[in-house]
DNA sequence: TGACAACTTGCAACACTATAACATGTGTCG
DNA sequence: CGACACATGTTATAGTGTTGCAAGTTGTCA
């Protein structure tokens, strides 16, 4: 009870393509269920969102929108960013301005994020221990919670073993 | 033990002149021992963060510089919150883009914030148990914290018991 | 004192992040 | 079909932060 990883640190090895069809899949069904349309951009941006493991800057979405149509700008990759922010299929971290894939959208949970700084990969936690502590402590203060931003910075298992190989 | 709140909410009619003055007393001592410099540009901007007990935006800050001195530009600010920040002077709360002063710079604390949606007001928390608990669910999943960010939103007390006076 | 190094500020331009406002297209349902 | 809601296109602009180099200031030490 307490530790619950949602999204935990992928090894280089694992079958991403599984990965990403998983979470689009996940994607379709929560849309449906919730009457919502994940049109063709808003899937795509989910996608190249999911397709590496670490936080994706707005611009360079935009960059990678516009490869492949021609009329993408700003507007279009912000609009596609917020509903999937309002689905809870992805989150803004937002010590980074950037923004990773949800792996539990059907569930409420707040935002707890390990970001290792040397490789950017991101694990999302969603721990009721935290949680607990954070609100009883905010409490007893007399402040009422209504959501948390967690945003712990530090190293990777990987990168915390080798850490001088690349950096 | 555990909960430490280093700044807390104020209320209207604290002595709001001898709170910012002691924040700039502090200031110099912890500048002075460093051996570093509490320019005037800085300490001004420091007193700025201060004079308002809610976070700060950098643009905000640079149209007040510019109202006493016609040189200020957007790096002249962005110098002194660098300064302040690196001197733990100042906190930045990434959820705001927003710098808030410290009150307790001398001893290193990670950065725990309640932000009040309602009046913008600011308490930081030093809470030893919060970073504990954090601290251990991560290195249970092989990772080396470096440094927290968190951001609670929610409503203050005094907000809390008059939520519908100005909102 | 004066010359040097290190630090600080001035200044212009630019890069990155996000939103506003309004027009146009698309899909659904009576 | 026609009306409506929703989604996207398009242009412009607002907000946040950085780079690079020139000029000024401060402290140090021979």
């Amino acid at each position: 009870m307490g530790t619950n990883v949602v999204t935990p640190f992928k090894h280089a090895d694992h079958d991403h393509d599984h990965c990403v069809d998983d979470a689009l899949a996940r994607a379709e069904q929560q849309c449906t269920k919730n009457g919502v349309r994940l049109t063709a951009i808003r899937r795509r941006v989910l996608e190249l969102i999911w397709r590496r493991h670490e936080p994706m800057k707005a611009y360079d979405l935009l960059d990678m929108l516009r490869a492949e149509r021609r009329s993408a700008a700003p507007p279009t990759v912000y609009r596609a960013l917020d509903f999937l922010l309002e689905e809870g299929l992805i989150h803004r971290i937002e010590s980074l301005n950037a923004y990773v894939g949800c792996g539990d959208p059907h569930r409420p949970h707040v935002g707890q994020f390990l970001i290792c700084q040397h490789c950017n990969a991101v694990a999302e936690l969603n721990d009721s221990d935290v949680y607990q502590v954070l609100t009883s402590k905010a409490e007893e203060l007399g402040f009422q919670v209504n959501s948390q931003t967690i945003e712990i910075n530090g190293l990777c298992p990987a990168c915390r073993d080798a850490p001088r190989i690349n950096g």
